[in-house]
DNA sequence: GCCAACGTTGGC
DNA sequence: GCCAACGTTGGC
């Protein structure tokens, strides 16, 4: 059981449309990154859960959790010439990019934004999302952190 | 809109 | 194998 950190634009698919979607479940698919597709292919099992983040939004936070329904598979996406994600490298027969179906714990009780987990970064220990110029939209979070963000979420005075 | 950071591409 | 050019990400 192992804890993840997924990110997407809330303008592209925010945790809104997750809520909205059938059984509150979506194929999490387009990553095209190969160390975020190991993380997707290799890493995460079924009961696995993340965090959902916003990125490129007013105010980049943590909004949910998610829990991994079903465990790596080929992205067929790559396949489709009239994907946004289409790669003709990646074939049915050698799949060069990996997907798994989440679906929707619950919304955090509030955002926990990237500024507060600024300000707590002590509590955070090494996080990959306060590194500077990090990209990586898929990220593994350890069970202390996971704990730590948990905590901001309970916390009333949180600054 | 700006820009830093990073990954990928492709010439050599 | 090196590295410059380029495209993308994402915070601000």
């Amino acid at each position: 059981m192992n804890y993840w950190l997924l990110k997407t634009e809330p303008t592209v698919f925010g945790v809104a449309d997750l809520e909205a979607a059938p059984n509150r479940t979506t194929p999490w698919e387009g990553v095209r990154n190969y160390q975020a597709r190991n993380f997707l292919r290799d890493g995460m099992g079924l009961g696995d859960q993340a965090f959902f983040y916003h990125s490129g939004a007013a105010r980049p936070a943590i909004v949910g959790i998610v829990e991994v329904v079903c465990a790596g598979y080929p992205d067929e996406t790559a396949f489709d010439p009239d994907s946004r994600y289409h790669d003709p490298a990646s074939t049915p027969a050698h799949p060069r990019w990996y997907r798994v179906d989440v679906r929707l714990v619950r919304r955090l009780r509030r955002e926990v934004t990237l500024a507060e987990l600024r300000r707590h970064a002590e509590a955070l220990g090494d996080f990959p999302l306060l590194r500077r110029g990090n990209r990586l939209s898929v990220l593994p979070v350890t069970a202390a952190q996971w704990s730590a963000i948990l905590a901001r979420e309970a916390d009333s005075d949180h600054h």
